[in-house]
DNA sequence: CTGTATCCTTCTCGATACTG
DNA sequence: CAGTATCGAGAAGGATACAG
């Protein structure tokens, strides 16, 4: 497998070239081991399991209680993708009400750590992403109503027009589809 | 879509209080803005789009061509999202060949490094990752097979005893407790 | 309690075509 | 070049029922 994009060194029209001083280049193919990884890990059940998981052990129910929304199933699927990853170790009692435990590995705590660093990210930040986002919304609402205002402005004439005396062209045109 | 919930500090109906000694308690409502936000940040390709953005500005195409897999549309609306949370700025220059810009938000550098953070750590330990998912692997086709082999040699006696008397079976059942 | 199996809805996403 | 709009396939995921 060559990395078989060739990102040709010439630049389309316009670009400069800054001679890609970025040593952060990895590898960026769909399927490669990066990349699904990445998709595991970022997923949105595995990263709260990982991010809630810390040096105890859990029970499937005690998960399933203090995450919310999430269904069996899926706790199910989570908690076997992330064993089978090496990131959460499964333990089962052989007691008579079934019993199974769920801790991270070393491995997983390793990842628990990075994980919580985007949780705390997102808390941190929650603030400015809402104003962001009211700002954006805010915004967007204000170029409709311009716009809207713009067509109000112009087309009456037009609409009133053509509403009394049909141009041909216009039937001409209904025609065509 | 407003986020209006106010969210009460009071626990939802039913989750317990097991004294929680974790001091890293964060709201874990289906609706919260943190779990949102993590929905948006973990998800794959805003998480290769902040990735790959670094310091300077970058061009759809060029996105596009570096993202393999990308669709036109997911990036476009993912790009979309990133502006609106207030991480990426989108600057459109009014040139005949329309040409627009992006490049991270102060806010969205921030963010920059922490999932970096993650990509590394995936860079790190995709050789740990791969390893484990082989042992599980490994492990769960070999029980597969133990099962199989059970099976195969219970079977055969108990069926072909089971076809001449059917009786028999219960009794001996009961006999060997 | 801790799953597994099944069905069925929902929603994501890619392909395609068209616009400024 | 940089989108927008639309549509359909397919996957993700929830609900439910049942088993060990």
């Amino acid at each position: 497998m060559e990395v078989g994009t060739s990102k040709s060194p010439s630049n389309p029209a316009g670009t400069v070239d800054h001679g890609d001083p970025d040593p952060f280049q990895w590898d960026t193919r769909e399927d490669c081991q990066v990349r699904q990884i990445l998709d595991r890990v970022a997923d949105k059940w595995s990263l709260l399991v990982i991010a809630l998981l810390d040096g105890r052990c859990w029970r499937f129910t005690e998960l399933r209680r203090e995450i919310d929304g999430i269904s069996q199933r899926m706790l199910t699927v989570t908690l076997r993708q992330l064993e089978r990853d090496g990131l959460v170790k499964r333990t089962v009692h052989p007691v008579v009400p079934p019993r199974v435990d769920y801790e991270l590995t070393p491995l997983g705590r390793t990842l628990h750590t990075t994980i919580r660093s985007l949780v705390m990210w997102t808390e941190d930040h929650q603030g400015e992403i809402a104003a962001a986002r009211e700002a954006y919304d805010a915004a967007r609402e204000a170029e409709m109503a311009e716009r809207e205002a713009e067509a109000a402005a112009r087309k009456p004439e037009a609409a009133a027009r053509e509403a009394e005396a049909p141009t041909r062209e216009s039937e001409a045109a209904r025609r065509a589809r």
